[in-house]
DNA sequence: CTGTTAGCGCCTTCAG
DNA sequence: CTGAAGGCGCTAACAG
């Protein structure tokens, strides 16, 4: 079946010109008659030609097209973030493909062959909760195709990426639960594998010390993000002898969840128990008690790595991060307190 | 300079055979000696072969990869849609490549035709609030790439949808407010470039008129959907000498944005003024007080929308929707009461 | 079972 | 200023 699609060869036949002049007038050369080229032009718009990318790409083996892969969808970190990859990459003349990985490895092992073997030209990445194994990023850097990660750092790796300051976060979110009185704070941490998970923790670890609280490992566990185990976790934590009165979460839907646990339970916050979170989603305003929480920049962070993923493109030498430091970004946040730990101030009205 | 990749004339050459032979191994063809094939595979897992992707979709003009096109990703509604895409289209081992506009005629026409100029097999599509010119979409369509559309659908072409039951969901929420006692109701639609603002409005006004309740055009105004315009709206409302008793809002961002106003002002929801949106966001059962809305299937809508474009796929001629009837598929909502609109009932403890 | 050949659409030398 | 020719990586006839 003949392709439906007009190619320059269809544009230089009803011309009577070679593909090598119409190719050029449409590529913008220099080298082509004005009348020429009006001729061209003006056929291919009536003719309604586009450009084959794939033909393209295959042939000059770069697509203009960069690629962003993120674990999930489910809170408003992600989404955000891309708005301002897309912000900065479009205006740089490159197309955005997005990959979303559901949180699996396995996905994210086919997304980024699926990625490379569309010749994308670099790929920025959070990887997935469950990735454990780098191998699928360091063929992309043998293939030359430059990596900028975000939140998600894959620790072993040399790599350009764009975070935040987890640790001083964390120490300054427990800080403020101390600051308001309070004694035994528990943490619910994400999965070992990720780095902001550790990262957080330290910080969590570190203002207790600093403050001559004694660590209490009964109060912290490390678990897989999913909204039901929450609920397990934080029974758990209430049912203890000597239940918490603070809790210092992993991310705001963790924090939300456990804000219905603890208020099923006809306990009060932040009275009997103050909550802290992570990332301000959108929902930490509106759920109530207001969640106090740690504000990240989320279109800076994406339009940050989008900015390093250009400059690695530009670079007429590919940066060969084996034997250099990549570059890595921390950008600040900033603790946003509301009802969830306002325990003297005035409370939310209604 | 060389590309770095490796390809079936590396391994044909190393094997001492032909590249056909490769090809067909690596295919799985089974016109190929067992031990072929076997030394082909080995030798391509040590070289890291990975087939180019687009020199296979450039000579076969089909890629195995479908583009699905959403309006903007604020609310928890297009992501989750996506995640119901990419279910169904991974099973069927499609990739699926996301494009999100901003709400951007002109991004959605260059997003348009560069999956086109990628030649992406079939595209899934909800189209931007400023889209009012549909050519680009016409233009898939005579190149011969099938479109489904879900939620905002063009009204003048006849194209595969998926939709919800929105006129009857609007009807069933405004009878909600009248049941409740409510005579004054007000609605914020959106665009009147979306279908569903048009067929939302509609069950507003026909329910009023089933209850024999006068329309009054003071208290309905359409927007643009910026969370800004409905502070100055929802004023404006509340200022009118007899202010509305009711909402009804056209989506839950808006629903929100206007509670904020109501409780500013100091009135009590829903006693002054009872609240519905529409969608179900994830925010809706954590803003306070709870609100009633109408739950969308929202990853149905994805999976089915998938489904259909699926069929479009495996049909050996390709259905020609200037002389058929497109098909469309109508999922239910549900109407979920909260505390935004329940006045006997007992409300929300805390 | 395997090799040869052609061609997908485009850009880019190289020759005029 | 323009045309002819080659090649990007792969699959799909067509011959053996």
């Amino acid at each position: 079946m003949k392709s439906k699609y007009t190619t320059i060869i269809d544009i230089a036949r009803q011309l009577n010109i070679s593909k090598s002049t119409v190719s050029r007038a449409l590529t913008g050369h220099p080298n082509v008659k004005e009348h020429t080229r009006k001729a061209v032009l003006e056929l291919a718009a009536t003719m309604e030609y586009q450009r084959n990318s794939l033909a393209l790409g295959f042939s000059k083996h770069t697509t203009n097209t960069i690629g962003i892969m993120v674990p999930e969808f489910m809170s408003t970190y992600f989404p955000s973030v891309i708005v301002g990859v897309q912000d900065v990459m479009q205006a740089a003349g490159y197309n955005v493909v997005i990959c979303q990985q559901n949180e699996s490895y396995e996905s994210e092992v086919s997304n980024m062959k699926l990625l490379l073997s569309y010749c994308v030209d670099g790929i920025i990445v959070s990887h997935t909760k469950e990735t454990r194994n780098f191998d699928h990023f360091t063929l992309a850097q043998r293939r030359g195709v430059p990596l900028v990660f975000f939140n998600r750092v894959p620790d072993d790796m040399n790599v350009p990426n764009v975070v935040v300051n987890d640790y001083e976060a964390a120490f300054q979110a427990v800080e403020h639960l101390i600051g308001i009185g309070r004694k035994r704070i528990a943490h619910l941490a994400g999965p070992e594998s990720l780095v902001n998970t550790r990262l957080r923790r330290q910080g969590y670890l570190d203002a207790l010390k600093k403050h001559g609280i004694p660590y209490n490992p009964d109060l912290v566990l490390s678990y897989d993000l999913t909204t039901e185990k929450v609920k397990i976790y934080m029974k758990h934590f209430l049912d203890l002898e000597t239940p918490p009165d603070a809790l210092f979460a992993i991310n705001d839907p963790t924090a939300i969840a456990a804000m219905e646990v603890v208020k099923a339970k006809g306990l009060r916050i932040p009275e009997d128990i103050a909550v802290v979170g992570f990332s301000n989603d959108f929902s930490a305003q509106l759920v109530y008690p207001g969640l106090t929480t740690v504000a990240q920049p989320t279109a800076d962070i994406g339009r940050t790595a989008a900015e390093m993923l250009l400059t690695e493109l530009k670079a007429k030498v590919k940066n060969d991060y084996s034997i250099k430091k990549a570059p890595t970004v921390q950008l600040p946040t900033k603790l946003i307190i509301r009802e969830s730990t306002m325990v003297k101030g005035k409370v939310k009205k209604h």
